[in-house]
DNA sequence: GCGAAATTTAACCAATTGGTCTAAAACCAC
DNA sequence: GTGGTTTTAGACCAATTGGTTAAATTTCGC
């Protein structure tokens, strides 16, 4: 998706950073809600440089999404169709829920753009996510015609699995709000429900 | 939270236009990524007309915040101490399941506001969402005590209600793609799925 | 250290934004 | 119908928006 033509130290150092502030203010106030302005003092650069580095607003916003893409399929990438399927769809679920605990921004740069309809990232939802999910959906379906975990519907078992450990990063400051907590401690307990939850619905 | 001073039947009738246009508006760019140009399209009203019925683009947002939260929190409300413990929390999950398919606005509204930090419903979050949650959760650990259901975190299952239902409207977009169905065919599947999902982990 | 290339910013621009003002039009009680 | 009230919208405004230009400054290979 980059193109890694021959970027200059400077070029990198700076891309890195306004990609970095574009992040925060992205995924907190959706693309329409940002400005400029907000990303060049996030960066601390001025608006005429952040320009200098990506063509339009837009660029920055495409560009972080198809950076984004890939790191959030490597999880159900590693689902591996020859380790054990209870462990595997485990182990997925627990990348997930720690991918919200320590990347919530990119969760919510996501969650806003689906919420939105996915102007910019439809293609990507109905290529590279929509491939992989039958792919994997099929994996599942094939534990479950062998026996090895109970029969439910692997569509929406990945669905349930993609909702409930995203909502620990877009839905954070609610969750918080409610368990009046201000640290990070009520993942833990969130990962042991969820293992629950999970391990009766698979058992079989 | 509406005064019902005394809105003549134009008033009536226009109030609710807006607010529907706005509902429409809000609930797919979120607060600062509308425009009053656009609900003012979208309710076929002129913008200054808008702004004759509500004092500010704020004060559209909030209106319809606070009508949605009671709207919102009633299924929960319905939520019945005295009923059969695996049943009512099925029953809940299945409103709050329709209402995902029935009312997808109201919840990415919702959604919206609350990826965004909650800046206009962070009160209502800390009071009566608090109040309500921390009261049937109370409610679901006594069940868990008299061994009716399976022990577990409430308030994890309260969340994974919430979120397993929601993210049905939230990202809707998403899941028909993965799907590529459009129409609702797939809420039978999700209620089927969710119905087992509950189910098992509430089985003692 | 020098010259060319890369980087940065002040000043600017046109379009869009939320909101106001004024005056006309529609409505309603009598 | 008439007079007062309610409703409507065209023209307007200041602030903010995404983006440009041109000139200054910094960096870097040599």
């Amino acid at each position: 998706m980059t193109k890694p033509h021959k970027l200059t130290r400077i070029q990198k150092k700076n891309r890195e950073t306004i990609l970095n502030a574009a992040l925060e203010v992205f995924s907190q106030f959706g693309f329409r809600g940002s400005t400029l302005d907000q990303i060049a003092t996030a960066a601390d650069l001025s608006k005429p440089n952040l320009l200098y580095y990506f063509a339009s607003k837009e660029a920055i916003h495409i560009e972080l999404l198809s950076q984004l893409m890939d790191v959030w399929l490597d999880p159900l990438r590693d689902l591996n169709p020859k380790g054990d399927p209870k462990g595997e769809i485990l182990a997925y679920m627990r990348r997930k829920l720690e991918m919200s605990r320590d990347y919530p921004r990119e969760s919510r740069l996501f969650a806003n753009e689906i919420l939105q309809g996915a102007p910019r990232m439809m293609d990507a939802i109905k290529g590279d996510l929509k491939q992989l999910t039958d792919e994997k959906a099929a994996v599942i379906s094939g534990w479950m015609e062998q026996g090895e975990i109970a029969k439910s519907n692997p569509y929406h078992l990945l669905f349930s699995i993609w909702s409930l450990t995203q909502h620990y990063a877009d839905f954070d400051v609610q969750v918080r709000a409610v368990l009046g907590q201000d640290d990070d401690a009520h993942f833990t307990d969130a990962l042991e429900y969820l293992q629950t939850l999970f391990s009766k619905l698979l058992s079989v």
